[in-house]
DNA sequence: CGGCCCACTTGACGCAAATCAATGTAGCAG
DNA sequence: CTGCTACATTGATTTGCGTCAAGTGGGCCG
């Protein structure tokens, strides 16, 4: 049964959050040098450690046994909980900018969040994108070496930096468990850089596919679509490419059965074919 | 006072560990796939821990300050010297490879590491070159996610793995300190995606140069000639260029008098000159 | 409904870096 | 010294991807 060529997939639980949260324009031009724009959080007014309208616990959470949390016992999970802020952010807001002072470091529940650098001229290297379950200010530095940016709506457990290093010095296997979700990103970073470094277009493309598909398998999300909430633009500029060579490589992966390009995504109609042009 | 075009600058303490260890020279051939070779360490025969002959206290380590092992008192720095393998390894030998189980960590005490990846067709990338003072494997994991070879001849302070991991347990201020390296190398790698990903081959290179003396001085060796012990290859696969651009690129330079080639390094005759051009 | 905007695609062309091919040079063995 | 080997430089040519530019289609607003 060989499927057809179309455009439009009947596949639910696709969508990129662009319509909602209209916020500011000009946010979309972040490709450009300024980044200096700070879009409103869309995060409780008081910030206190009880921002806790419509509160989800702790032991509810949809994420716990992929995030550092699964670490923690039931009690632990408490004294956590009392630090913890759950917030919201906007698509297309700013969760922290590169260099600023690092006050909060933060648990992503639910959305997908770009982590960039930007050069001085304006050029853009999107290092990695965070999935729910990922942490973020993994390295505890007083000043954030990223900027980081909610893709579509974005929830998190944000935590103050210093109430959760202290919270850490009391339990080594809390800080344990970080160290092993670092050891997990440096090795990702890795094998963004042999991608960056020594692939070719399409096997940056094809592996990108086929790695997003592993990391939402590893959270629960097994699927032969895949959802691409990000832009084509921050694809290209996590893959090193630019917008028009995505695109044309994706056009070629589609005309040659290899993938089903879909409204804000991907069906992978043949993954094992993906993985082989990936060269791993 | 125009410095003068030369090969040879009259420099001291230069010098690429070539002719020593002869060590099989099928092993250069490194960059093409076979990569199975193990050549023999240069290690001491007994592998107990006591393996000390001519062994040197921790307490007078060159790079104790610059190491994980700053994060200890004298008596944890025994414990730890108890765990510890002081060993040599002869110029391009390997200390471990990608995949392989990892039995044990490192501390580079004295020369450079080269850890790489290589894809199955034999194209490599160097993720990384580590100096005195870094620590390989710091993820803990089970198995290496990358290879790692003696540029030159290497000192290091081996330590079996799980050994290391439980003493770890016991001293958080230690896994504290390794946590602070595994950020720190997690921010290089984003440093080297940006590179990779968004710069030209010039701004590679001289950005390639710059933060290499940055590195440099930041364990006491500041200098403005720069000492470049790895192979032209090996600067390539860093930086993911070819062989021929990075010499090019590099005689442009020079030919601009922002740096002198000399045998195995670089002085930087304008430092600042490259640090414009590595754009940051 | 019509027009605009924006994300994306497609095509034509140009260029930076890769590839292919000599040539130069230092270290070492005989 | 001579030849050999490995590494590095330099030059000629090709090419993959970037750049520039035009076209498409969906969503949204007046």
């Amino acid at each position: 049964m060989t499927l057809t060529h179309v455009n439009h997939a009947p596949d639910a639980e696709l969508g990129r959050d662009r319509r909602d949260v209209p916020i500011s324009r000009p946010a979309e031009r972040a490709h450009l040098a300024d980044a200096s724009m700070h879009i409103a959080e869309t995060q409780c007014a008081k910030s206190g450690p009880d921002c806790s309208h419509g509160r989800t616990a702790c032991a509810d959470c949809k994420v716990r046994l992929h995030s550092i949390c699964a670490a923690l016992d039931p009690d632990e999970l408490n004294a956590l909980e009392a630090l913890s802020h759950p917030t919201r952010y906007g698509a297309r807001s700013t969760l922290f900018s590169q260099d600023e002072t690092a006050e909060s470091v933060f648990n992503v529940t639910e959305g997908m969040v770009r982590l960039y650098k930007l050069l001085p001229d304006g050029r853009r290297q999107i290092v990695g994108f965070a999935l729910p379950g990922d942490f973020l200010g993994l390295a505890l530095m007083d000043r954030f070496g990223v900027s980081a940016e909610a893709v579509g709506d974005v929830t998190v457990c944000r935590f103050p930096r210093k109430a959760f290093a202290a919270y850490l010095d009391t339990k080594p296997h809390l800080l344990r468990r970080l160290h092993e979700f670092a050891g997990h990103e440096l090795s990702l970073a890795q094998e963004q850089m042999v991608l960056l470094g020594r692939r070719s277009a399409e096997e940056r493309v094809a592996s990108f596919l086929v790695s997003l598909r592993e990391r939402l398998a590893r959270i629960g999300q097994k699927s032969v679509t895949l959802a691409l909430p990000m832009s084509r633009q921050d694809i290209a500029d996590f893959l090193g490419l630019t917008i028009e060579t995505v695109s044309r490589t994706m056009t070629r992966l589609a005309r040659e059965k290899t993938i089903l390009v879909v409204p804000d995504g991907v069906r992978l109609l043949r993954p094992e074919q993906l993985e082989s042009i990936a060269a791993r």
